[in-house]
DNA sequence: CTGTGATCATACCGATCGGTTCGATCTTCT
DNA sequence: AGAAGATCGAACCGATCGGTATGATCACAG
């Protein structure tokens, strides 16, 4: 309602410009919607973009919404490593940054669970999957860096578990309306990392990890 | 493929076994298809039966689809209490069989994640959203009785992470095809479950209160 | 035997969807 | 000035959707 009106009719404007504006409207609707949930011509609509012009950034919705879940891991990938790397060197210190703007994240009012995860269930093939696929190996990448400057005896193993944490807060967050599901999930990760460490169950210890700081 | 014929055009047969074999087949597309993948047509196609048929037992699809999820979670619930009397009284036997009915359930082949929270993450509102929070109402119901006999300190606390654990796990074994992902979060859960017996309330580190009755 | 009601197959309805096309308009480059 | 191209608004398309209506068929209770 309060969109155009500096745009009449035809303005090239910014070549990059347009797509990034699609992009941004995009990810709002999308995810406050769900994929299904508006249509093109309402998104054109909103961004105040015509049909046309969508079509050609985009040659479809789904591509659209490919690149719009695309942008948006890259983002949160460049956050989190972001929050790590102001955490400062301790890992533990690191790993409660990240559950901390998880944290922060559940309590936004516009907080609807997590948008690559959604979309990828929404539609359980297409490309929504893969990109899921690639964002949570990034952000294992993240948590199995940390883990090994920790010098835990299995450092993927507990990274994934410090994952399943993560990712099952935002699920309960989202659909239990527990708003301390990163509290208490950041607890429970510390607590794994801290144990992690000397208790030592399974043998093969690889040994390359060790002695960085403490 | 298979289709009735023992039925050819007007056969009441028994009341409630129209309905419960309506909702079985429902169970089952909906589960693999997804809410929105499969139409109300294909749907009464598959199941042999008319549409006239399905919109008099159920009203709506949504409704279908809201029985269908209930009746889901029922058995789950069930399930589990089965696995956990099962395991004995050992609290932590009995939170291992939880994560090994876990892992046996993923590595089926037409696992697609849960489809309770898969529905509420389609139709982020509607029906399914009420079925998944008290779904995971009750399965917290169960984790937290586990804890309370494991003698932790904060149960509830205890078994929302064990919670986050099951719930993530889940979602990276569907999303992440990590067929891991539930032993490595039992280990986590049993690790959990042991540290939080001695561990009394930490000191200093993180100054909110607990109090997390909810 | 007759009526009641569950069922089937099919056709139909209005709405919505993703995507295309068209003519007009405006900017920018040559 | 003129060509090129980006954009708009709106009409348009075929397909699909959830849901309803119809008329005939069968089982079963009275």
């Amino acid at each position: 309602m309060i969109t155009v009106m500096p745009v009449p009719k035809g303005t090239p404007l910014d070549p990059a410009h347009t797509r990034t504006a699609i992009l941004r409207t995009a990810t709002r609707l999308l995810y406050q919607r769900g994929l299904d949930g508006i249509g093109v011509a309402e998104l054109c609509a909103t961004m105040g973009v015509s049909k046309e012009t969508l079509y050609r950034h985009f040659g479809s919705k789904e591509e659209l919404a490919r690149a719009v879940l695309q942008a948006r891991s890259d983002r949160i990938l460049r956050w989190v490593h972001d929050a790590v790397a102001a955490a400062g060197d301790d890992p533990f210190d690191q790993l409660a940054a990240v559950f901390d703007a998880l944290q922060r994240w559940h309590g936004e009012p516009t907080f609807r669970g997590c948008a690559i995860l959604n979309a990828a269930t929404q539609h359980h093939d297409g490309p929504a999957r893969a990109v899921a696929r690639q964002h949570l190996d990034r952000q294992l990448d993240v948590l199995i860096d940390i883990a090994r400057r920790a010098a835990v005896t299995d450092p993927v193993s507990t990274a994934k578990q410090m994952l399943a944490l993560r990712t099952g807060a935002t699920i309960l967050a989202d659909h239990h309306g527990d708003a301390d599901a990163a509290r208490v999930a950041k607890e429970a990760a510390l607590a794994l990392l801290r144990t992690a460490r000397s208790h030592t169950p399974r043998r093969g210890s690889d040994g390359t990890a060790s002695t960085t700081t403490d």
